[in-house]
RNA sequence: GUCCCAGUAGCUCAGCUGGAUAGAGCAACAGACUUCUAAUCUGUAGGUCGGGAGUUCGAAUCUCUCCUGGGACGCCA
């Protein structure tokens, strides 16, 4: 528990005693007490509303409740500095802010540790991301998928649950089919065949570099070969070549998964037949036309769908089915999906097959994750995997780096579409919001040098009281916000809240910066207390780019 | 036609569980380096929160409806 939280706990049970107090409410008619901040500095540390929700329940005037509260308030308790009742009838504290001093000795002795909470309680909760059919490259759509996912686990685990990063990979479908036969068109080709490509098959450079390779390790063997053997074997070496590739480029991406579920392995521990049947069980299964059919209109779903297809072969939903099931006997207490929008026409349809399974649906999370617009030179850039004129992640780290390309993916909502500007990403300049808070950072490392090299006390005991200038204050109430924000964007699944707190703290830190002097030979008491502050905002800022992803550079 | 997402400053976007005078960055304009890093700061200007109705003490936020943009509506994956 933080000092912030427990400040915001002590004020409202004090509000509490004292609506009972004035007799205002019972116990039980009480509402739940909110504070919020109030972005206004003249509307004081915290802003209660009760006033105003109790007029109906006290049948009096919103501004006269309010008195009678305060009247009934214990002030000492809670460290109120001043109390004012304004507008239609907010209750605004001042508070004391006392507990700002101990802020940054907090900081200082939780170091890395200092933004976890234990929100979460050690539940546990699976993050599936990315789970690129392996049949191409990575592209911009699928990065941003990428670190949402990747700072959304960072988030959670930060707060306290127990994460598992999955990826599932698609290796058993009839895409890995249309892999071999473009594999084998680009291996012919490569070898001076006119071969042409299949009409659905993939287009990609990726394809073109796997054939490259095979006729590198095994030259023309494969032309003569029995055409069944050959797509085999191209089946398999496209697999294993775009796994690697995929793989490769998560990890350049700073993106690392602690389990990689195979499809295939749903058909080899008949798992499939297992989700079919207690489908069947539960009378949620009939036949039409020749195909299986799953009643998810029984749980919202727009039609029902195929399972089992005419010609035997399993939809795309089916094994899908078995794999959530499989996830939720795992024993997980929420399942997050991270979803490109193509998909989000698929939700209600799993979300069915959940609760047809007998779980709740409460557990299964969806996150969709809406579509990246490339821009260069003002211009939007279009995108096909198909062409395979995509721009690949590959393309994009090398260009922008990787450091840009997360910031900018979780500046945004991920229910907003993006805008992605190249030359911005690209820029080495002041537009650049990434430098922005790295360079508060590397700031704060060159004072902290220069402290030590010009010999600066740089104690551990410093007397926090000097602390008043109006920007070191923002300072320390931003610094005591950090726990909450992590803790926020865990349990709404918003990761992008910490790109927006760094950002924040970041400004509060240039501002403070250009206003005050921190190493100075005249005030060696407020130096010394200047510097533990430095100290603690370059942790937050740390701990905060770390959570995104980003390297924190000491230079710049 | 049905469903999902979005519509907030010139541009890109925040805006929590409904709260007070709707915020930030960029762009524009005016300033600040003999000083711990100017990749910075300070200030000015910029708004019918897509339109309309409703719910209530109070709506950018909730409900309904319409408009615009994007996406999805397969025995594809």
């Amino acid at each position: 528990m933080n000092v912030l939280e427990q400040t915001e706990d002590t004020l409202k049970q004090e509000i509490a005693d004292a609506v009972v107090k004035a007799n205002l409410a019972t116990k039980e008619q009480l509402p739940d007490i909110v504070l919020e901040k109030p972005k206004d500095k003249a509307h004081g540390d915290f802003a209660a509303n009760i006033a105003m929700q109790l007029a109906r329940i006290a049948k009096k005037a919103p501004r006269q409740i309010a008195d009678d509260i305060i009247e009934n308030l214990d002030q000492t308790k809670a460290s109120i500095e001043k109390i004012e009742v304004a507008g239609p009838g907010f209750i605004n504290f001042f508070m004391k802010n006392d507990f700002l001093g101990d802020i940054i000795p907090t900081i200082l002795d939780a170091d890395t540790a200092y933004g976890k909470t234990d929100t979460g309680k050690g539940e546990k909760v699976q993050v599936e991301f990315v789970s690129v059919n392996p049949t191409g490259d990575l592209h911009l759509g699928h990065a941003r998928g990428a670190a949402y996912g990747d700072v959304l686990c960072n988030v959670l685990d930060a707060a306290g649950y127990d994460v598992q990063r999955e990826y599932y990979i698609n290796d058993a479908g009839n895409q890995i089919d249309k892999l071999a036969y473009s594999v084998e068109a680009r291996y012919l080709q490569e070898l001076g065949q006119d071969v042409e490509m299949p009409e659905d098959g993939y287009h990609g450079q990726a394809i073109v570099d796997i054939a490259k390779k095979i006729v590198a390790e095994d030259g023309d063997q494969w032309v003569n070969k029995d055409k069944e053997e050959r797509v085999a074997y191209f089946k398999e070496f496209g697999l294993q070549s775009s796994l690697e590739n995929i793989k490769n480029d998560l990890k350049a991406f700073r993106v690392e998964f602690d389990n990689w579920f195979s499809e295939r392995s749903l058909y080899q521990d008949e798992k499939i037949s297992d989700a079919l049947k207690k489908l069947e069980e539960g009378n949620y299964i009939y036949e039409k036309d020749d195909a299986t059919w799953f009643k998810s209109t029984e749980y919202g779903d727009d039609k029902d769908r195929v399972l089992v297809k005419s010609d035997g072969s399993y939809t795309y939903l089916t094994p899908d089915i078995a794999y959530h099931k499989d996830k939720l006997e795992r024993g997980f207490d929420q399942i997050i999906n991270v979803w490109g929008a193509d998909h989000h026409g698929y939700v209600p349809r799993m979300r069915a097959a959940i609760q047809a399974l007998g779980y709740p649906s409460e557990k299964f999370h969806v996150k969709i994750i809406q579509m990246v617009n490339l821009f260069e030179g003002g211009e939007k850039v279009r995108m096909s995997k198909r062409t395979g004129r995509a721009v690949a992640l590959r393309d994009l780290i090398e260009d922008v780096g990787v450091d840009a390309a997360r910031y900018f993916f979780v500046t945004r909502s991920n229910d907003s579409q993006l805008d992605f500007d190249m030359d911005l990403a690209r820029s080495e300049s002041n537009e650049n919001p990434i430098y922005y808070v790295q360079y508060a950072h590397a700031r704060i490392c060159t004072m902290l040098e220069q402290a030590k090299s010009k010999e600066f006390q740089t104690d551990e005991a410093f007397d926090a009281s000097l602390l008043t200038a109006e920007k070191e204050v923002d300072l320390l109430k931003k610094l005591a916000e950090f726990p909450q924000v992590v803790a926020e964007a865990a349990e709404k699944h918003l990761p992008h809240k910490v790109t927006q707190y760094v950002f924040d703290l970041a400004s509060l830190l240039h501002s403070f910066y250009n206003a005050e002097k921190v190493l100075d030979q005249d005030n060696l008491e407020r130096t010394n207390a200047r510097i533990a502050l430095m100290k603690a905002v370059r942790t937050a800022l740390a701990n905060g780019l770390t959570l995104i992803g980003v390297s924190v550079p000491e230079k710049m």
